[in-house]
DNA sequence: TGTACATCAGTGAACGCGCGTTCACTGATGTAC
DNA sequence: TGTACATCAGTGAACGCGCGTTCACTGATGTAC
């Protein structure tokens, strides 16, 4: 019965989209089974009738939020925000304003002793939002491959992020625009510090 | 009694080295306390007469570890490696080659709930680390402050081992090679893809 | 319309394990007189 | 040189807790005849 199946695909999102709530108030390794069913309102064991393991749960949820993204970033382009320092500025706050896909991004690259069925499934979200973004890059500046453009941009972005997100003393205002400011002189080599060539 | 000081802190070494000795085969978070005493040869709690937590612990070992790196660089720049380009080599072979110390830096600054004793002994750390680059780059490139661009610098090359150092298919040495182009990229504006001025 | 049966969502409780840390104690070493 | 005492390194065992996951079971819903 085709109902069936709907239904559980519903149900699944629902455990999904609760789990993605926690990351508003706690950490990724803070967040056990049992938060996750607490805020989606059934039992441990039933998030077990939905997905294998833990770590899938959080896998298919950062596939789903990845989709939010794509549409999100192409959106900016057609309204005319397709140059690079658009594109920078809205990483850093997409990466800033999204705790969860952030967390689990760092999660999954450094963690090690996943289940090679997730890990299969995490490469295939790298690869799928690197092809995103290099999509986005191409239409941003026009021509050729940019391969290797939009790593060294993605990475360098994570990077960024990851080192001065905790900074202490710093309010998230403050420590947003030294990100941009960062972000903007890898991607630009603005300033007077910029590439020597 | 002086001696017995020194003892101590010969043995606090002692146990921070078996703890590093350990990265070489595991994971962060796989290393317990248990593994530590046995790699030094003694028992767990004889760990707590030296070290307050874990996170002191390795925040400890993390500490000495840098003063290894500045006395790397050091060498590097008076043998005439000064340039941004060997130094942007010798900084992606370093957070290739010793797993304990990026993974170390990976953990502290993304996961919260540290005690905060151990969090400022871990800033601390990372502004000494941040001077020690501004200060190897001001001699690499000479002249006025370069602080944003030690910062974007150091950020960045995190960002590119954490990306690309799990990716799949590839040898360490292929994955080193492509890192060394990333950061390449990144920090001179390289090749045809370069900053667009 | 009614009955027998199969399917499966949902669950409370428990399993099993690992881990950081503490406790109560032993024994060696140094100090004072 | 000998004795009484203080200090402290070291430890095996246990504490306490949390967590991912599984089990055995209940009850609702759909299907077949």
């Amino acid at each position: 019965m085709k109902l069936r199946e709907d239904e559980r695909e519903i149900r699944k999102t629902l455990i999904m989209e609760a789990a993605m709530r926690l990351f508003e108030e706690k950490l990724f390794h803070e967040i056990g089974m049992r938060d996750i069913a607490n805020e989606a309102g059934v039992s441990a064991a039933t998030i077990y009738r939905y997905f294998p393991s833990r770590d899938d749960l959080f896998i298919e949820a950062l596939m789903q939020d990845i989709n939010n993204i794509e549409t999100l970033f192409e959106d900016r382009i057609s309204r005319g925000e397709n140059n690079i320092e658009a594109l920078t500025i809205a990483s850093v706050d997409y990466l800033m304003d999204n705790e969860a896909t952030f967390q689990m991004m760092c999660h999954f690259m450094i963690r090690g002793g996943i289940n090679p069925r997730a890990m299969k499934k995490f490469n295939a979200v790298q690869v799928y939002f690197m092809d995103m973004f290099d999509a986005v890059v191409k239409k941003a500046e026009g021509g050729e491959d940019k391969r290797l453009f939009t790593e060294a941009f993605f990475a360098s972005l994570t990077g960024v992020v990851m080192t001065f997100r905790n900074y202490p003393g710093r309010t998230k205002e403050e420590k947003r625009k030294h990100m941009h400011k960062l972000a903007l002189l890898i991607m630009t080599g603005d300033s007077q510090l910029g590439s020597q060539d």
